[in-house]
DNA sequence: TTTTAATAGATAAAATTTTATCTATAGTTT
DNA sequence: AAACTATAGATAAAATTTTATCTATTAAAA
């Protein structure tokens, strides 16, 4: 299940490449301060990280840096950027315009991360044909139609778990390659479609865990 | 960093906390259905998971099961929710009623978490005094004095990353305990607060990364 | 009643991830 | 110029997590 990265560059964990984004985002703002240079001590501090960890993570971006300098700091970025894809333009569409599909929609970040979603599909009359973020909903109806016109390879999947599978289903067979789920149960799809299971209950397990040991 | 289990029961990965509301989900259904005991098998397969990491995963629910039978369904669902500690309330109050925060208000799944939101806070004098979703938006300037006075532990944060880490230092400082943080940022905290990240940012950096690679 | 099959529970192995240690190098200080 | 220091890069060890194997037990089938 895991996949092997191309040009014998090394496999890179997921744990990993949800640490990416912290350097993202502060790398960000070092250039916005008009830093040119930074280390990986120096990220590790300010975010709470281990020293060992970051440079391993930068790592695997193949950037070199420098003894006693630490890394450039543009080129860091961009080597980030470009090892997570944010560079190629995804285009996307999500299905379910409820409130989480709503709040996605409205966010402007996803942009900056390669991902742009250029249209909604929802079941209900009254979303329907309205724009939520300059994005039209549709009708779901058409979503097979409009999926394999515009030849879209990513679903994103914020409708109630009752009928997530079989919206997932119809996704796959108009083309769709990558779903990210939000609907709190595990969908089940072809071995060349990826899922992303984005589940609001597991990350609030795992708090539930914390707190119940805060004392 | 790891937190012990009392009663010398073993500790528990969060990997593993992750899949327990994917459990806990499925086997409800089949409470639904009148059903009266699962296997570890019969889970794995529904879910795509492999038999042995379930088996070993409802191990440490310390629930006992029968050879050739499984477990007792009821008993199984009781022993997750107990072990995730859904039966306790926890009150907790958000920050930052915007797009993320209302459709966080409006999630009815939170409550069969033990999860009970009983405010919000926000900047934005147009939301102060309005009610999402039942729940009252109160002004933050307020946050200290109702945090206090209601004794919350428990803190929602989503608001822009910028000031994310102020609101929460303003939230440990009257009591709370533990920060369930949306913003795309790692936020400090005392040894003896929790906070849990919860960055869409993260997720869309693995999404991206298994794009890269389709075909 | 005996045999068989499915499964929990226990132990062990393998794989993965994190952390530590060592070495070389570039820049800084004396 | 020489000694010193901070850091990247490489290698190794430790810890953690996942997966496999083995054993015992229970219920069903023969």
């Amino acid at each position: 299940m895991k996949r092997k990265v191309l040009n014998n560059k090394k496999e890179v964990s997921e744990a990993t490449l949800r640490r990416f984004p912290f350097y993202h985002h502060y790398l960000k703002q070092l250039e916005s301060e008009g830093i040119s240079e930074v280390s990986s001590a120096q990220i590790a501090k300010f975010l709470g990280f281990k020293t060992i960890q970051v440079r391993k993570d930068i790592e695997s971006t193949n950037i070199e840096g420098k003894p006693k300098r630490g890394y450039n700091l543009k080129k860091l970025i961009s080597h980030i950027e470009k090892f997570l894809g944010f560079h190629t333009k995804n285009e996307a569409v999500l299905v379910g315009a409820g409130h989480l599909g709503y709040s996605l929609l409205g966010y402007h970040g996803f942009k900056e991360y390669g991902l742009d979603i250029i249209a909604a599909f929802d079941s209900n009359p009254e979303k329907i044909n309205k724009f939520i973020n300059y994005k039209k909903v549709f009708s779901v109806d058409r979503l097979e139609e409009i999926i394999s016109r515009m030849q879209i390879k990513i679903g994103i999947l914020t409708v109630p778990s009752a009928c997530a599978q079989e919206l997932a289903d119809r996704m796959v067979k108009v083309g769709i390659k990558a779903i990210w789920n939000f609907a709190p149960i595990k969908i089940n799809v072809p071995d060349d479609v990826v899922v992303q299971h984005e589940n609001l209950a597991s990350s609030l397990s795992v708090l539930s865990q914390k707190i119940k040991y805060l004392d």
